[in-house]
DNA sequence: TGAGTGACTATATTACAATATGGTCACTGA
DNA sequence: TCAGTGACCATATTGTAATATAGTCACTCA
């Protein structure tokens, strides 16, 4: 839990700054003084509303991993069958990891490192891509497309741990050889394994 | 190609000092003129048998892939069935990956940068490991045991993909709190995907 | 002739002093 | 009372001079 006033101008005011400065000069080169000469406030008064700067980078970092979450969604909702719905699934996380990446480096090396350090944001949105996945697992075994003998939670765990290369940004870094075409061709494997 | 006599006293000795020091100092630790020292010759003469210090980071981590390759033959090579090889490819290249990296972290670490920087040596054990996957799933195919419609190359690679978190060094170093489940969950997911 | 080397260079690494930064706290003045 | 702060401390970061290292080459002498 956070540290002052959770609905204050105060506190968007740091938000937006620390989003605009953390995309233009990276997180570590971004000063907790910089953030505070940005609103007009002195620094000690940032730490009113935020218990380090961390936390402020865990809420920027949050964001990001909401939005790709925002665009899996949004993929997935475009179709109703779930064969369909996992390949978009796989599909558009990679390319909106990739995005994030490419579009707004500064911001995606704040989610290396939260990963890299395990920060809540990233769990919880690991947690939420553990979700999404169940969703579409329960619906494609209701509409028989899927089988339904192995344990639902660990058929999406094992493709969670699939994609992980490609959602997590520590490791995305290291699988750019591979994201073309790794999607389609992990994506037809896995439909393979949850024919019925 | 290298420099100076393959097959060399020298050279032994050289590979032989270098696999001490690499082990007990690191190889960032490890200067060439220690190396030189250990076997009793100047620093020059050893480059009159490598083309660099890499060259010879390059031989030993080739070796302790070599290691890795060995341990998953010999698993695969303790059973007929081709399902049954899958299951054991998996667990051994995590157990072989992870005994590198805790019995001798110094020498993984020299696969890690070999893993990060592309080397030779890396390229050719990713290329045996696709082999001896495709053997497995030509045999599986043979028997009956695995479908056959899918391009045996495309399978293969996208079952590679899979085990990438835990074979390429790189990235096993992140994947360790998966490493004691991923195996059998992956090997499961796999094998569905696989059945005719 | 060719196994083996000392001396050399350009670059990488280290050591460490100087500076900057994250974070706290007692305090102010409206 | 409490929104807001200046001064402060311990630690992290940086600049840089001194050192160490990878790699070469002309050379020796058996």
């Amino acid at each position: 839990m956070g540290r002052g006033p959770a609905d204050h101008e105060v506190r968007d005011q740091i938000v937006t700054a620390a989003t605009d400065h953390f995309r233009l000069y990276g997180y570590e080169k971004t000063t907790v003084s910089d953030l505070a000469k940005a609103i007009g406030f002195s620094k000690a008064y940032i730490y009113k509303f935020f218990e380090s700067k961390q936390a402020i980078g865990e809420l920027i970092c949050a964001n990001c991993l909401q939005q790709i979450e925002a665009d899996i969604q949004a993929a997935i909702d475009g179709t109703d069958r779930a064969p369909e719905k996992l390949r978009r699934m796989f599909k558009t996380a990679v390319e909106s990891s990739l995005r994030l990446f490419f579009e707004n480096r500064k911001l995606y090396d704040i989610a290396a490192s939260a990963a890299s350090e395990n920060w809540e944001a990233v769990r919880a949105f690991e947690g939420r891509i553990q979700g999404m996945l169940q969703d579409i697992l329960r619906q494609g075994r209701e509409s028989e497309e899927f089988e339904r003998k192995t344990p639902l939670d660990e058929t999406a765990m094992a493709i969670q741990l699939i994609l992980r290369p490609y959602l997590n940004p520590l490791l995305l870094q290291y699988s750019f050889d591979y994201a073309k075409d790794a999607p389609a061709q992990l994506s037809s494997l896995v439909l393979r394994s949850l024919s019925p």
